[in-house]
DNA sequence: AACATCTTGTACCTATCGGTACAGGGCTAG
DNA sequence: CTAGCCCTGTACCGATAGGTACAAGATGTT
């Protein structure tokens, strides 16, 4: 039994590989960048993904599913407390992003043509965000048109803030957006009938 | 007097550089690509931009800035009619982004460390605008600090509508979220006291 | 200990990267 | 007409890109 060493090296790589996606793009990642990242020379990087830098980022994508699948989409299905899961997606959501210092690698492979060749993940990514976030909304609720409105504002609020904590390099900026966004939510719930009991 | 045909020249390739920056990002556009896309050879544009690729997307970015400073802020700043020119920006706005399937340059930019070298620059883009909102705001009788929200809100909310459009590519998506923001501004204009004569 | 299997560093490959050099072409001014 | 300058295409440069080949080293199994 070899696989066991072999997959948790690789998936030991696979989070240094996106911070290192992360920090250069997919383009402006080098396998030079991504073997001294890993701490792992090319032969290794090229044993466990064969092919290439494509793989590589495949495999950061779906490592990044697997994580908001389970530490934010999977507490929203819980339709206990609303309003509390969906405070605690704003909290995870913050230290994931580091207050918005952090770039959303999923966003960001989405504006340039690099990121053509996962178009589907990316949009499967913002899909389930959006629709979980829709059905958490409802479950407090919130009607379904207005549910979906949110949701969406609230994604792509939260990609936002990110773009402009970047580029203002402050993440108090980061940090005002997604509150207002989050009281806005939560506000929606609890005027449309939902309390904790 | 040669400068004239040599200063339209360099300033009809800008826009064919900014789109080629739009859709490849700094360190994705190579000079090939700059070049088919503006139709100049390799010694053109190095003749009209002697510092290279920085130097074509520090004049790239300078053109963005006076375009939005001539389209985008000069309306904001005359006051006689916020809503107005609230609307006229999301307009322009709308049109200029061509419903969210066109990148920001300047956003995505401060996205990945290629950006670095035009900090400045990207964050004075972003500090313009969001004064510039907000004085309008003011100048419709919306308190300072709402008026500070409301316009951080805004052009945050702008960006993180072209990543979402991008991402799941359906400008619907973008015109909805623009028609959110657009209305939460002018209603709150309207809600403190500021009506068009 | 001997084995097959997995892992790793190194050397090497071709293509292309951003950038330079420069010779000639074309335009304009006088 | 001609002298000068700006513009442009081409050839070239070293560096580095992503990727392959493979021999040697670990590793675990029996």
């Amino acid at each position: 039994m070899k696989a066991k060493r072999a997959l948790t090296d690789r998936a030991s790589a696979i989070s240094a590989l996106a911070e290192a996606f992360r920090e250069h793009g997919f383009e402006g990642a080098t396998l030079a960048t991504l073997s001294k990242a890993t701490g792992l020379g090319k032969g290794s990087l090229y044993n466990f993904f064969p092919g290439g830098k494509e793989e590589m980022m495949d495999a950061v994508l779906e490592n990044i599913d697997g994580w908001f699948a389970n530490a934010i989409f999977a507490p929203l299905e819980q339709t206990l407390n609303p309003a509390a899961a969906i405070t605690a997606m704003f909290d995870d959501v913050t230290a994931y992003f580091h207050s918005g210092r952090r770039v959303c690698v999923v966003g960001s492979l989405g504006l340039n043509s690099a990121g053509d060749a996962f178009a589907v993940k990316v949009k499967g990514y913002f899909a389930r965000w959006i629709a979980a976030l829709a059905r958490c909304l409802e479950a407090g609720k919130v009607p379904p048109a207005l549910a979906a409105s949110l949701a969406e504002e609230a994604v792509s609020g939260i990609q936002g803030a990110i773009v402009l904590a970047r580029a203002l390099d402050e993440e108090a900026s980061f940090l005002r957006i997604v509150q207002r966004l989050r009281s806005s939510l939560i506000d929606a719930i609890s005027r449309h009938g939902w309390h904790p009991s």
